[in-house]
DNA sequence: TAAACAATTGAGCAAATGTTCAAATGAAAT
DNA sequence: ATTTCATTTGAACATTTGCTCAATTGTTTA
């Protein structure tokens, strides 16, 4: 029961189960850039209300008001989302008077979302 | 400066202001099911952790204890992960000894990563 | 049988997240 | 000019999340 440190840590105690392997693999994963983009991407369609934005935003232009009842949640909770998406470039804005006009900004999103669909439906 | 309540909340004042299009995109949405089975995936490949795991399972059956070594995270926390992924039925493990070996259960998930990675490097 | 060890599990904790609330901004209407 | 209203913003708050730590399980080895 010795607790001198490194006893339930990163690395096992057999010097190398699979040394070769797990190298491979290393090697042959994305770059620490690509994955960190993919989990952003994943962690934005992560919130029901923001997928639903996106969703909703693949097949209308809309004002925050209209996203609002649409989703069911406050402005204001929709605004901050908005922002979220707007940062990452995923939605785009447009200013009509004192209503913002919503749209998607990257038709990649669909293909990822409709992807995902497919295999929710298998 | 009114505080009855609703001030700030879902519907705006203007009866409707897009009513029919809202409705129409409403009705072009997926249902509630494929919406949150739809967040509940992103969801699930939104943690670095997880994500490494699934990328390294795609390319090779591994034991926790190399994968962990291979991701940099402690044993534990590796396992936590994994039996979430196991929930989502994403891996699946198979026991060999005292070892465990996890290999993916879900040739889609790939599909899924490697169109967000094709939208990443466009 | 006891010791060793890969893996799992539950509790505890700090950080991140999504919402609400209240106030501010900016454009249109009176 | 003042009021109205769509939207934005920041602070506060409760919840969720992912990790560590310690203990446990189950299997192999001595």
């Amino acid at each position: 029961m010795k607790k001198t440190r490194e006893n339930n840590d990163a690395v096992c105690d057999v010097v190398a189960i699979n040394e070769e392997k797990v190298i491979a693999v290393i090697k042959a994963l994305p770059n620490d850039t690509e994955i960190d983009d993919l989990a952003n991407i994943f962690k934005i369609l992560s919130d029901q209300t923001r997928l639903k934005l996106v969703l909703a935003l693949a097949k209308e232009e809309l004002c925050v008001c209209d996203l609002s009842a649409l989703i069911g949640v406050s402005v204001s909770a929709i605004s901050h989302q908005l922002r979220l998406l707007r940062g990452m470039r995923i939605v785009k804005n447009r200013k009509e008077g004192k209503m913002v006009y919503y749209s998607l900004n990257d038709s990649h999103i669909e293909n990822i979302i409709s992807e995902t669909l497919v295999h929710i439906n298998e």
